[in-house]
DNA sequence: AATAGATATATGATATATCAAAAATCGACG
DNA sequence: CGTCGATTTTTGATATATCATATATCTATT
């Protein structure tokens, strides 16, 4: 028998708004009113405000000085901004991560990269990103660091919607997978160091191929 | 004519509770109970139960499994679970700091390094834990990343109440000035690499004058 | 017609009432 | 005495009422 769960009702409207912002759904700048939500949900403000408050402690939502809430917009030099962050945080789960795997996470790291290649040449770009995503969470979850995973899911729930570009640039849609390929096989050498540095390659990769299509 | 501060009750309560927090008022796994903090601070709930979910969201709270929150507290093994994130994150941003800095930001640094001896010499714990923080963030605030300098400034919020005893253990208190010195001569050599490995170097000699003594 | 002031409306902030679940207390029974 | 169960109390969750501020609308004056 499953285990009861006991959301409340903060805590859904906390992931209804999430499965919002990270599709998109809110756009930039419009401000979110919380009776508005409260009516869309069907439950009362104390809850919405509530989740509306956590995200912002997370800086998914943003309060401007008239005290409403909008989705702050992604610009390039915030985004640039991130890229070193992820590399060091992502590089570092990606060090750590490869002398605690073992043939069984090869396999599956191996099959995720083949399942990409399909995807991209489906120009299935919904199963491209989320493909993408397992791969990289795949190394990140054998980091071992519950913490580490942690951050690092915070940074992509920030630089995650940006990403549904990605998909458009022939270049990085085609060579993606090679630095993918280059991850595991520095991986399954048990050479830590240059895995980390295909998988900084890989988000470098991404960043030039999305940075110059994005504002300001 | 300054500027009018208009900080909600719940900015309030929230920055209340982390000065408590931060302090060590509250022991770790006693409850905080919603009510009796409202007529403590003579506030209504809501803002004490907002701020208390922010802190929840930042993980400087925790809610246990029947929904009352307590501080987490600290065990040896979370607390090495943070080191290699702070060393990735706190290298990378003296490495980005190096360049960035100029004559003024040394004599400031130096300026420090001085303050810091005077009060190891005077076993002054509270007056070197102010300035070794002063210290390693005005190096970060030089990174010039907003994002990076408050990555960091959660995780010293998470790491922080344990370095309260750092300043009792005899070969750290009168050595790790000299990893500040290292640190910032590298820095005046333009070595950014360099700087970014005794920062590493003292974060890591924290941690072993630390983790003995802790739980766990 | 444009603008300033006044008024109305919308919306976030706070307090409070109510509900539900958890914890504590009490009491009967062994 | 101790244990199990019922009852009471505590406490978190939610809804709602009220207040304060920001925004929009209106009106009068020029």
């Amino acid at each position: 028998m499953s285990r009861i769960e006991h959301q409340s009702l903060t805590d859904r409207a906390y992931q209804e708004l999430l499965r919002g912002l990270t599709s998109g759904r809110f756009a930039p700048m419009q401000p979110l009113v919380i009776r508005t939500l409260a009516e869309t949900y069907g439950i009362s403000a104390t809850p919405i405000r509530e989740a509306l408050q956590r995200l912002v402690a997370e800086r998914l939502l943003q309060v401007l000085p008239n005290r409403s809430i909008v989705v702050p917009q992604m610009t390039r030099s915030r985004f640039l901004e991130f890229l070193p962050i992820r590399c060091a945080l992502e590089g570092l789960a990606a060090e750590m991560a490869t002398p605690r795997c073992g043939p069984g996470d090869f396999a599956r790291l191996n099959e995720l990269i083949a399942r990409i290649s399909v995807t991209a040449e489906n120009f299935d770009a919904a199963g491209y990103l989320a493909l993408n995503r397992e791969f990289h969470f795949t190394i990140y979850e054998k980091s071992g660091s519950t913490e580490l995973m942690r951050l690092i899911q915070d940074l992509w729930l920030k630089v995650g919607p940006v990403f549904t570009g990605l998909f458009d640039t022939e270049h990085y849609r085609t060579h993606s997978n090679d630095e993918h390929r280059n991850i595991l096989s520095a991986m399954e050498r048990g050479d830590a160091a240059r895995a980390r540095s295909y998988l900084v390659q890989d988000l470098t990769y991404a960043a030039d191929a999305l940075s110059p299509r994005m504002q300001d």
